[in-house]
DNA sequence: CATGAATGAGAGTTCATTCAT
DNA sequence: GATGAATGAACTCTCATTCAT
């Protein structure tokens, strides 16, 4: 079980990431979160002491999150093909659903503050790792294309990296973005697996 | 020649230049502003009624100069791959000024307000709308792949934007950024002409 | 006559002068200054940044006056007898005054602020400089005291420090004050002038 | 021995003499003594209400110190000069102590609380009363010079009171803090004794 | 007796914006 | 047209203190 200070804090990363997704993370001030929250000034600084520290622990969660999806799709022993399959499924869905607002307040918070500069090149970092890894299981099967795998898995982060921006900002219909994800099968596969 | 009024305007958006490059689009103030160009703040309201204002003249001209300089290239009836290859050649150099942290302070603009989020919609949609030119141009001299123009120039454009954004975040090595441009000529190139 | 700036200055200080005898140093707050002025938050800040920037100028504005009086008893050709009196006369009645209680706020502002230490060291240093000067005078003319007068007017000065300091904590009949400022002539006369 | 609870109390004490040490009274909060004892909040609320309780605690030991220490040298039968050059030995040896930082805690103290101010007066008093009762001793022995007591003892507390505050705040050679003790022997001293 | 989560008041500070001169 | 004094709304952050467990 939790304990109380934990239960606390769980609480007020859910009502965090509402906001979040309502304003984006500049627009959050902690006067809003004590509201959405209930909590007192004091009793809210207690556990954190900015949103910036919020949106650190929302964007570290979400990654230990994808880390582990992936691990468990090796453990699985699923083919190169398969876990791309997967890996986009699961970007069309996140970015067809609100959460894709979440987006716009992790980039704000890369883009205003010394610490979120941080985090981002951080959570970029871990995402080309493992992206990276994928492209070399796919290599080894002979099913993905030839090339460095690094600078090939930085391609798709970047290109991703944009499109997630485009999406929170503009919005974007379905098939723009079914359409704009596959071209990373058609990128990554040799053309005898097209 | 330029009006008294003119003038002043262009030496505000020199100035208002330099501070979004240091400090990015949030931190500049109108403050900043009458001190960097030592006008008053009356003086200052006259031209510009907010920082907002700046950096939409700013992101404005940008996209003049781009259209113009595609608009000469096709006028000299430069080939398609000419042109890309001077579109690349100029993306590098963006990348590597100092010129690209004025990226940074366009994208905080785009995400903190709700007109920066329309320009911004804006410089995408022409920016697709002359890439989208661009590989009809190659498609019809049956230099680059097929496929629909709009979403093959959507796939750059996007890619673009998360590497400039990146790139303003980071700082990317010269290597990186060479390499990673080159997988647009990569990507567009029919195989016999790569 | 003076600007609007130096105006609205100058009335700043006089309230502030007020709250600080009432209320000490510690206890004044921005807030306090904006309601007994009338003005508003931004409208104070652009003159003072905060009360020890107040309380700076009313110390160094103390300090000139003493220093003009010194030197115009100088120019009128009085003898160190005449202006010892002086010094000492001008003591009591400060102490006698509701003025006083600003050696109380000084005191706060030398003990809590950094800044302030600093100002009290100078201050200080100026008292012991004109008090030497005084000295070395008297010595000259033969009635007072042999000796280092830096030394001499250093144990005049921190004398004075500490009743000062205890007038103003604890109030002092008249009869007390007299009897104490007398030691400085009694410290300072050779016997026979006495 | 000790209780447990008279334990806490005096480590507390300790643990605050410390702080004081450091950062004087008033940047000295409950929660800097929490963190320093490593008591929680209400186990420190137990033992001390508040910092001034603790300053009171540590200035009414160090009287009692003082008390003690005069007591027994008139127990022993020493002379007055004997215990004068005692007395100035003390405080030289205390104003280059560290422990000399402990007045600018007590002063912040006198000028801050209401109740400070109060002890403050009480610690003078007890102080003058000791020296007056030496300067009688002084006196009956012919040694010291003539006059009221209790006025020439507060002329004494009054200098020291200046010197320990000078001290406290900017610091002093030992040279300084020796020629300037020295004065009280001068002071006191019948001519045909010095 | 002790713990530490929570309260709530209030100080400080900054800025976009207006408007009398 | 320009100046710069003034407004007022917001937000951040910090503590002393309480009280349920």
């Amino acid at each position: 079980m939790l304990s109380k200070s934990e239960r606390t804090k769980k609480m007020i990363l859910e009502k965090a990431t509402e906001l979040f997704i309502q304003k984006g993370y500049s627009a959050v001030t902690m006067k809003d979160v004590c509201e959405a929250t209930g909590l007192s000034r004091g009793g809210l600084y207690r556990h954190f002491r900015s949103t910036g520290e919020m949106i650190i622990s929302l964007i570290r969660a979400e990654q230990q999150n994808a880390d582990n999806e992936f691990k468990e799709a090796l453990a699985e022993g699923k083919s190169a093909l398969q876990i791309l399959d997967l890996f986009i499924d699961t970007h069309n869905r996140f970015l067809l659903s609100p959460k894709s607002a979440l987006e716009l307040a992790a980039n704000q918070f890369a883009l205003l503050d010394e610490k979120g500069k941080q985090i981002n090149a951080e959570r970029a970092w871990t995402t080309v790792k493992r992206t990276s890894h994928l492209v070399r299981l796919g290599q080894e099967e002979g099913v993905f294309i030839d090339g460095d795998p690094d600078s090939i898995a930085w391609h798709i982060v970047l290109f991703l990296g944009g499109l997630r921006t485009k999406t929170a900002l503009d919005g974007a219909e379905p098939a723009f973005i079914y359409s704009q994800t596959n071209w990373i099968r058609d990128f990554l596969l040799k053309p005898n697996f097209k």
